[in-house]
DNA sequence: GCATGTGTGTAGTAAGTAGTACACACTACA
DNA sequence: TGTAGTGTGTACTACTTACTACACACATGC
């Protein structure tokens, strides 16, 4: 039996959202974004199908850009932390690590209030 | 003109602290520390003088077990984060990038008022 | 009915990752 | 003075990452 290689939840979600693109915009073709994004077609195709894992974080940033698509959420799909973040966890390792540990169990309004209280400025 | 390749930071602290232990227990020894840790010694010889790049995470975390350090602190020389920390970011990326984002100018005190907030539950 | 566009199959590959295996020359010490 | 232990040089390699190049068969529109 040859296994047709079950979709990744990236590679699903990319199609999808193209496709939807693709409805009303006929520029969202697999040939056209590739050639924009600048990969060959038939690598896209296969991303897509989960025929190959999810490219580099630099072609998942143009994919995003192209398809009006959060990064970091694309990112996540792709089983990757932007490099960008990593960079600010690693200048201060031991309390960024603390913290994410901490805030693996709490839940998003938790969260999201301490965003608003830093962002607010409140220490 | 053949460069001898200039010393990582990660390779120079490791050899720092190897060399201080080592002067009290004899144990550790670049071939003993390799043996324990499940390298090559030449191998580890080359890390600690950057003639490598940072092994993996499995074999840092094996070191910092093995030298008592933290696996964080050392991760984070080695140019890398926590494959666990990146799990737990991912399952809420956009909420966690921009926790991190907004917390990159904040001072140590700042993040450390919120981790504790976090630990003793006051939300 | 023919050019143009579409998705996909096959085959290959350059560069990076994460090491191993073995030998050599030097040192300590008993 | 010889044996055990030390750090390191050389050479090699299996595996993974991140793709490219090209061809094919189908569909679509004018």
């Amino acid at each position: 039996m040859r296994d047709p290689p079950q979709p990744t939840p990236f590679g699903a979600h990319l199609r999808e959202r193209r496709e939807a693109l693709r409805l009303t915009d006929r520029r969202f073709s697999v040939r056209q974004v590739a050639q924009r994004v600048g990969v060959q077609p038939s690598y896209l195709s296969k991303i897509e199908r989960g025929e190959q894992p999810p490219p580099s974080e630099a072609t998942v940033r143009a994919l995003a850009a192209e398809l009006g698509e959060d990064v970091d959420l694309l990112l996540a799909l792709a089983g990757k932390v932007s490099t960008e973040l990593q960079a600010i966890i690693r200048r201060r390792p031991q309390l960024f690590a603390e913290l994410i540990r901490q805030l693996d169990e709490a839940p998003d309004h938790a969260v999201l209030r301490i965003v608003r209280e830093v962002r607010d400025g409140s220490w």
